[in-house]
DNA sequence: CGCTAAATGCAACTGGGTTGCATCCTCCCG
DNA sequence: CGGGAGGATGCAACCCAGTTGCATTTAGCG
């Protein structure tokens, strides 16, 4: 199965409307394995079908909400997004390369440890990220 | 010992010069117990003193890098920072209200979990934040 | 097929953060 | 204690990720 069809099918289920700009962004947020920012996902598709930058962020926020993507959250200016594929979901981190800039999902997490919260407080979401240099970048830097 | 003190003698450890701006921004961040916005500063600052936007910026900048501040990011459009007192300094998380949008330290928190890293990458950091809604806010919204 | 509400495209805008450069001020050295 | 040098600040202009308003298109229903 395509990521285009997945992704189309993926969308269907949503019971919204199936239209090209959403099946797009999905397929190219489940071909990337891991997580791009706005404007590498509009580079991706420039390349093949004009899809408006606006769309593409409305979009993004529409598969959030719909719990097909998630957005990480990290150091830089901008945001990214990754696909989430229900049946398949699980909790993982991401690891931000401090040094190239590219961000990479994190298997093998356990779960996170319990923070004891405040009473009255409700925690609904847990957000880990480690920083530091990936295995191409690390050798030449120091730190 | 006032904040404005501890602000003065933490800077002054730096090495680097002691100027006003550098005391006004952590004097204003060891005082909040909390991290705030660039905004948040600038409001708390303009009440007493003028100190130009972007100085702010760049202060904030120095003491991130010089490790007497910690910025925080969120799910929001802009970051935050928080003091670090570098003999007191404690790995916590953040938590951060969907609600209301404000954040807070949380104590309490366990070592974060040992994640397994691939081969030849190297962790630096970790970031930990929890969202959710926090005491004021949990009553009202059932999420 | 035709209708309607939802989604898209386009243009203009917002605001957090940055850059370039002239001026100021800390602090070192005599 | 009085320069002098260069690091820090202030100001203006800028950049760019993300948003808003509105006219146009289109999915999907009857």
């Amino acid at each position: 199965m395509t990521s285009q069809d997945l992704a189309e099918e993926l969308v269907r289920n949503t019971g919204a409307r199936v239209t090209r700009p959403r099946i797009q962004v999905l397929s190219t947020l489940l071909q990337a394995q891991r997580a791009l920012t706005h404007h590498e996902i509009e580079r991706r598709l420039r390349r093949t079908r004009g899809i408006d930058r606006v769309t593409i962020y409305r979009v993004l926020e529409w598969l959030t909400r719909k719990g097909l993507a998630h957005r990480v959250v990290l150091g830089e200016r901008s945001w990214r997004f990754d696909a989430v594929i229900p049946q398949r979901a699980h909790r993982h981190a991401h690891f931000h390369c401090d040094h190239c800039g590219t961000v990479e999902c994190l298997e093998g997490v356990k779960e996170p440890p319990k923070v004891r919260l405040p009473q009255g407080y409700r925690g609904d979401d847990i957000e880990l990220t480690v920083k530091g240099a990936c295995a191409r970048c690390a050798p030449q830097r120091a730190r």
